[in-house]
DNA sequence: AAGTTATAAGACTCTTAAGTCTTAAAATAG
DNA sequence: CTATTTTAAGACTTAAGAGTCTTATAACTT
């Protein structure tokens, strides 16, 4: 799998985040339960986002997470990198140690340009333009449920 | 990670025949040895190309595996398929079930795309197009050493 | 025929990702 | 102050991929 678990359930959480404008504190409980994730889990994958200084928490009745910045500014990629790390985008497609231009592998460039290609569309794709596309289409952001069923 | 270990190693399996271009049987213990794969592992990822008619074995002493057809035939795709499967060209990027032009995710189109150049990047390289490159330019294929080296 | 070299198959172990559960600590509402 | 709602942290369990080991079987060489 490109993407880890934690890290799907990262992208869908922040999207989530990012679909509900009014910008107060969104209760992690809610959001495990409309995104059918479980609670504990989720919570520890925010934690990551917290941490990274994507995400700011509260604490107490009316507390939860919301984003630090407008998710017009927050790229895919910056979540990715928050959860998954590099990896994706540094290791050798044939998995030896330290390929790159000085020893690369024979796959290596034709793989760089792939990646590029996978760092582009992260890089470029931006919270609040899935969301608008979301909510005008009423697109799946859970199994079955749409960004309508779910504000 | 993209790939699986097991597809790893099934690639530069695949590239090790390609490039032994006599073209009998190879013993899995050499290429276990030079590609520094554990023999009983790379031996089961074997077995699966051998399965899907990609190599063919033989038994007995003077024995191995080979490739049934040229490796001018036979893109990274076909190995890749063979043991990873199609979930890298058909997943979600965010995991939901079923995700497809009918009913879609936000990421939906752009991963598509995304994944349009993984595609064509592996069906169009095919495995001699590799080993003459790394004969020609003495590139990698193990954690040290070159395809000059292992021939 | 006997011994050797090889693949075939599957049980088994190890490691890591995925997921759960428990306890602690912060902050607010009443 | 106290009860409640929430995040924080980390131990723990489960599941899956990665890797090892053992036994069986095939086929060649002498």
């Amino acid at each position: 799998m490109l993407l880890s678990k934690s890290c799907v359930y990262g992208l869908r959480a922040s999207l989530y985040l990012a679909a509900r404008d009014e910008n107060g504190y969104v209760p992690i409980r809610e959001m495990s339960d409309k995104l059918e994730i479980s609670f504990h889990f989720l919570t520890k994958i925010l934690q990551q986002l917290t941490g990274e200084g994507m995400l700011e928490s509260y604490k107490g009745p009316n507390g939860g997470v919301r984003l630090t910045r407008s998710g017009e500014d927050i790229s895919l990629m910056e979540v990715v990198m928050a959860i998954d790390g590099d990896y994706m985008l540094t290791e050798c497609a044939l998995g030896l140690p330290g390929c790159g231009v000085m020893k690369p592998c024979p796959i290596h460039e034709k793989w760089a340009e792939t990646r590029d290609g996978i760092r582009d569309m992260l890089e470029s794709t931006t919270l609040t333009e899935l969301t608008k596309k979301g909510k005008d289409f009423d697109l799946r952001i859970t199994a079955e449920g749409g960004f309508r069923d779910l504000m």
